[in-house]
Formats: C-alpha cells, structure tokens, sequence
DNA sequence: ATAAAACCTGTAGTTACTACAGGATCAAGT
DNA sequence: ACTTGATCCTGTAGTAACTACAGGTTTTAT
C-alpha cells in the first residue's frame, strides 16, 4: 500500500520531525513508534504512517503528555467506538495536573520574589535569604 | 560543643524534618548533608547542628532549587563576604526559571483547554482531539 | 534473653531521554 | 568498481532526585 516514494531513513525522520535520532530509537524500544522494515543491511526504513505518528507523538510530549498516555492515546486511535471520550477525558485529567503544577510554580514564585524582597531592604552584614531559610 | 540531649538517629531526624529515611542517606551520599559520628555498631548519631541543615535543605528543596544549588547555598553559608550577593543572585535566576516554566505550562494549558473545547462542539463521530494532534 | 523495630550497605528501578564506543552500511563521486 | 565520508547499527551508561528492595546487623523494649 505505501509504497512509492515512501522512504525514509532515520535521520530523514528525524529531520522532518524534530525529534532526534536517538530518541526515535528510543520511542521505538518503548513500542510508542511501530518499528519499521530494514533494508538487507538492517537499517530501518520508515514510511509517511511513521512520520504522521512520530509527529503526533511529538505534538503530544510538547503538551506535557508523559509516554504511557501517549501509548494510551495511540490505543485509543484504533478502537473507533467509546473512544473519544476516553481521550477527552484522559486530555481532561492532564488539565488538572498541569493546572497543579502551576498553582505549585505559582507559590514557588510569590516566596522566591519575597526573599529577593527582603534583600532590597536589608543593610545588616547577614544574608537576609539564608536568614530566612536556615532559620 | 553539641553533646547534651543532642543525639538523633536517623528515624528521629527523618521524623522532625519530613525528609525520608533514605533521602537522609542520599544526601549524605552526595556531599549535601555532613556525614555524622557513628555508635559502635556503625548507625548515624545527628546532632542539633544536622537537624538545621537538613530543614533548610527541605525547605530550599520545597522552593523548587536543585541539590547542586542547594550545595552552592551551603558553601556560601560559611563564606561571609560577597556571599549575600552570590545568594540573591542565585535566587534571582532560579526565579527566572520558575517564570518560565510557568509560561511554558500556562501555554500547554490554554492548547489542552481548546482541545477539550473542540470536544464540546464535536458530533461527528470521529474524536476531534486526535484529529487536531494526529494530522 | 528474646523479639521486634530500626538500622546498615549496596544495588537496581523510576522518567525521558542523551551520549558514547566500536563497528557496519549506505550514497556519491571518480 | 572503488573509496570515502556520512549515516546507521547495537548495547550500555549517564542524567536528576530520589525510592525500594535484599539480606544482614544493631538497638531498644519487654
């Protein structure tokens, strides 16, 4: 079926995709990217379905999707019925963590820039930061 | 200096500061934590002075810094001069690192939360969510 | 004295890659 | 056909910051 002018090498995906070689390996030995032919010499040779998974795998790692949702999700590509839902709502439950981890960075952020706040004023020889924290 | 009612063991300081067992070990292990006396039979006697450090590193820890920062901190507890400024500068970057991972997660959320919109819309019966990563 | 709790060391597992080492193969030019 | 340089192959080890054993010793409480 793919058949014509539907080749390519690792470093062509790799180019393609922005992902590196290495960890298209990588994706591979984890089962996220089906493993391609091989030429007679045992090099892989990838065709377009690698290159259209191999972004959306991209695409999902950008949005923060660890690998085992994203092997979840490909499931999920193929069993038609019911299956929408469960990517809403597994998209649904990374939201919230996401959503968590910035609420944590947010507080994070407010006690760094009090610290650093506390120098500004200070004139006395100690560190006012370590004052702080090796209280 | 430290010697009346001023020996914890392992299990008491774990207790006090929140931090596990082991990780007490894993600090000591890579030079955060100073290495203790030992009784006869070779377990870890702390002191007060130990109990200090190892909040201070939970709470820096809390704070979002890593153990090599941290290490730095230490090492600029001891050196006075200068080192007020080293501290606030250290603090300054690693407060710039937190605004940007922020950033980088509120834009993963607002991608995340247009998806799930999609769903809302959606009829058809193909999953609009993998539609949009898996083009 | 005995038994349970806590401790000891060293090693391996976790996540998502990255970086080698030491070869083999491929593609292009002559 | 041959050579050369780029790319590829495998397997292993390293990264950060722990966590979790296994298999044994020590401490503490009764």
């Amino acid at each position: 079926m793919t058949e014509l002018g539907n080749r390519y090498s690792r470093g062509q995906l790799a180019k393609s995709t922005g992902v590196k070689g290495e960890t298209i390996r990588y994706y591979e030995n984890c089962g996220l990217l089906d493993a391609p032919a091989r030429s007679a010499g045992g090099h892989r040779i990838y065709t377009k379905d690698h290159l259209r998974q191999l972004k959306f795998i991209r695409r999902c790692r950008e949005l923060g999707f660890t690998i085992s949702e994203i092997d979840g999700l490909l499931g999920l590509a193929d069993a038609q019925e019911k299956s929408c839902e469960q990517v809403r709502l597994t998209t649904a439950a990374h939201l919230t963590d996401v959503r968590n981890k910035i609420k944590d960075l947010r507080k994070m952020e407010r006690s760094l820039k009090e610290l650093i706040g506390q120098c500004e004023i200070n004139s006395s020889p100690d560190c006012p930061i370590m004052d702080v924290l090796f209280s």
